[in-house]
Formats: C-alpha cells, sequence, structure tokens
DNA sequence: CGAAAATTAATAATTATTACTCTTTTCAGT
DNA sequence: ACTGAAAAGAGTAATAATTATTAATTTTCG
C-alpha cells in the first residue's frame, strides 16, 4: 500500500500549514514556497489541499474576501476573524465542547459529524488603527 | 437627507428571503424572482443582497460549493449544512447562547460583534438515499 | 533497472461575483 | 402633479478564485 504523503510538494505543503497560525489561503502558501521550491505551481498548492482536506490533515476555517483559509490543527478549536484586515486567529476553548450539542436542536435523523464556530469582528491592531 | 430610495426589486428580494427557510444563494433569488420581474438582473440580486446586508437585514450564513447562502431571519440561530446535497437547515438554539462565549478564551482587547455557528453532516434524506 | 501509478507544471476553462455605462425610477421640494 | 438630482437598474464586460486538462516528470515497488 503506498503511503499517503509521497510527494515532497504535498509534505512542504502540509509542514507550512503546521507551522504557522495565520490560517493561509493557498495564494500565500504557494508564494511562500515558490522560493525554495521555484517549479511550483499553484494548481499542485490547490489539489494538494482538497487531498490533505480529504485526509482530514487539513480543513477550511473560514472563507474571508472570497478565500478559502486553511489550518492544519485538527483538534477541536475556533477561530475569531477580523472583519477589517481578515485576520484569522485561533480561539481556544476552556472547556469540552460537546457541551454546545446541547445548546441547539438537532434533528435525530442528522447525522452531524463536525461543527465550525467563527467570530467576526475587529482585531486589536484594527482597533487600536481607527 | 435621502438615505436610500424605495425600490421595489429590492422590496422583492427581501420578501423572498423573509417568505423561504431555504438559505439560498444569489442564483437561487434571480430564477425565482425572473418570472414575476423579467427584466430582473442578476446584478441587481447582488447589490441588493449586499445593501440588505450592511442594513443588517440579511446575512451570510454560509458559503457551499463556493456559493454564498443568504438569510433574511436576523434573530440568532445556527444552522446545519448538508455534506452531500449542500442543503443549509436552521438549528434554533434551545437556550441563550451568550453561554457560548464563555467557552472560549476571548483576548479583551478583541472587538467580537457576532459569531456564527455551523454544524456539518449528513441530512436525513441523504442518508436514507445511501 | 523498469513499468505502472501517482504527481506535477503549465495552461485553459469555469464560475461566482463585481464593475461599468447608460437608462430608468424614485421622491423631496416646489 | 412637476422637476431635477440622487438612487437604482439592465445589460454587459471584467475580475479573480478555483478547477479541469494534458503532456511530462517523479515515485513506488517488484
Amino acid at each position: 500500500m503506498r503511503t499517503q504523503n509521497y510527494s515532497r510538494k504535498r509534505q512542504a505543503i502540509y509542514e507550512l500549514l503546521m507551522s504557522t497560525d495565520t490560517h493561509p489561503a493557498a495564494d500565500w502558501i504557494y508564494n511562500t514556497l515558490k522560493p525554495k521550491y521555484p517549479d511550483l505551481s499553484l494548481g499542485t498548492v490547490y489539489r494538494n489541499l482538497k487531498v490533505l482536506e480529504e485526509n482530514h490533515m487539513v480543513r477550511s476555517v473560514a472563507v474571508v474576501n472570497g478565500c478559502e483559509r486553511y489550518d492544519a490543527r485538527m483538534s477541536q478549536h475556533s477561530h475569531f476573524v477580523c472583519r477589517r484586515c481578515g485576520k484569522v486567529e485561533d480561539m481556544f476553548h476552556k472547556e469540552d465542547m460537546s457541551e454546545l450539542l446541547r445548546c441547539v436542536t438537532i434533528a435525530k435523523d442528522h447525522d452531524v459529524e463536525s461543527y465550525n464556530l467563527i467570530f467576526y469582528g475587529h482585531c486589536s491592531e484594527c482597533l487600536s488603527a481607527e
């Protein structure tokens, strides 16, 4: 059986995502890896993000200004999106969020696999800049 | 001072959104109103959705398959998105969700204005179809 | 090594959304 | 009701993120 990440570029994309907490878009990943991988193609970044997503190694955490933003930290946590600068920040949970499921009426015949909680507002930098 | 002129098309878009719980995309709104307003333009739908959004009469609740989905019910509630058919359903809260805010670490210097909670999974129709 | 399968670069195509230009509608003040 | 300026719209072109295609390269593994 073939291993999952046998391509250097896929590995590089994954490791870059693991090493940052900026929740970048495909475009940023492409530009960041380009110097080290001069023949990298943007299509490769998109395709690998999809492959990694299917393998639950990466997830899309938000769409900001029409751009999908990715995160390789799969432990359950939420995000804050700045409406002004588009920055995406982590928001870690104080306690188990399964609590959350008790707060909403869930149809019993639905198969709820995951959830995504996003907070919107203005980040500290943008607040002080105004 | 003149703020906004009354427009019957904007009104129609708003009323259509109020009358449905399917959380439609711009495209669906356009096709639904087209028979009654034969000269309606898709650009008009997009522009008015943005105007209504700025006036807090409408909000985007999710992006499904690259399409923004809208809701005119502004009372706080969450949504379920079916990963298979893309359906967006309402999930009303059993209790006050301000409780929710206590579960995450919120940086004090951030101005959190709103949040969006989306559940993902498979709806009952898609489950029984498999 | 060598063949089969997976991956990629480069490019073309797709598609949701926005911008633009000119026309039409709306409405406050007459 | 009439008018003129502001707002809104139609129709079309443009934008930009993402996806599909295809031929070439790389990787895997017997």
